[in-house]
DNA sequence: TTTCAAATTCACCGTTTGGTGTAAAATGGC
DNA sequence: GCCATTTTACACCAAACGGTGAATTTGAAA
């Protein structure tokens, strides 16, 4: 490895790391993986595919990079949601602030993670970090969730793990609404359909 | 056009189109539009680029004579569960089928019409190929509900429409899912419980 | 001022992409 | 047997792909 020998010598960069890779999320975000060649991207971050591959790696690990960028700055909206103090307002608070984020056109329209399911088979190292991380955002919800039942707030006989798989299936089915073109109004209102319905004690007394 | 002019002259064909669009369907459904090059596709279907560019076109046309392929024959059990009687059997069918389809290992894992959702730019006639192929899909649902809303299946105040979207973003969730490697026991708990919660009269009576 | 490590620029690599021009081969009609 | 017509086989195209070698530039340490 010849980066960061010593970090205080050489010529120093004119781009800034962070800026490159918030660069390269907006063509990924646009194009997918394989759809984004190294030529746009670098192009984007203003940068020589030289430069890129001495500081940020290979296109595979520039991927990882984004998707921990776009994760943490894009899906900020999720941890946001788990700190809501029932059960009722974080599924709320979680699926509303997700079809705002989807219906958004102050940035690309599909969602990463949605984009970005099936690659081909040369781009296997990707298809694993894509599930990997859809199993790892599942536990997270599980994981709220079996919080939740400590408190009582689930009925008995529902099990953490299956309403977390619910719940990550009226996302995702969401998410395809929204790339499909479906307005904020539309989701919405699906939305509410899931909440009259879904099984959580709270509601299950005072429905329709 | 050269094509058919003359339909009995010349030199006969070595292949059967059908078999030839059977094959590129397998490779489609693999490898998603773009990831299947012309090389994939007619190294699967036995023949030369240039049979293939005479008679059945160029990529894009290849791939919308896939996608009706895909369609009619493997799509086939949604027109079957829509010939069921009510509306509670239409979507258990319909969603039954749906998983064990997603499931089977006899065939690529990701449903076609997921896999798809998001291609590059360039490649846009594919894109609108696809979201016209959704709404086609979301109308027939449609159908069906305002049908058993005529019947008096519908609960009052619920529109077919909502409903019909609604079922979509539960079937595209669980395609989700099944590209994530669910499993089928996991997708039918999942089902149950939209079943057991789902906006249909008949179940909101007596629930648990 | 010299030295040295890192970052830049740019040409270049072999491979693959979607698509085609050309000529040989194979048939039915005459 | 020859001609018209279609399909075949195969070489070929420019463009784009991910990735790299080598020389040059830069600024700080010595």
């Amino acid at each position: 490895m010849e980066k960061e020998k010593h970090p205080k010598l050489g010529r120093p960069r004119k781009f800034d790391e962070e800026m490159a890779v918030e660069a390269a999320m907006l063509v990924f975000w646009e194009k997918g993986y394989e759809g984004a060649s190294l030529r746009d991207l670098t192009q984007a971050m203003g940068i020589d595919r030289k430069s890129m591959y001495l500081t940020l790696g290979d296109k595979e690990a520039l991927f990882k990079r984004v998707l921990d960028r776009y994760n943490t700055t894009r899906l900020a909206f999720v941890p946001k949601a788990f700190s809501k103090p029932t059960l009722r307002e974080f599924v709320d608070d979680l699926l509303n602030a997700a079809i705002r984020f989807w219906v958004d056109k102050s940035h690309p329209g599909t969602c990463m993670t949605i984009q970005n399911l099936a690659v081909s088979e040369e781009a296997e190292p990707i298809r694993q970090t894509m599930a990997a991380w859809r199993k790892w955002r599942l536990n997270t919800f599980r994981d709220r969730i079996e919080r939740a039942r400590k408190e009582g707030e689930l009925p008995l006989g529902l099990k953490p793990e299956a309403f977390a798989r619910y719940l990550s299936v009226i996302l995702a089915g969401l998410a395809v609404q929204a790339s499909s073109g479906a307005s904020l109004a539309e989701l919405k209102r699906t939305i509410d359909m899931f909440r009259q319905t879904m099984p959580i004690s709270m509601d299950i007394d005072n429905r329709p």
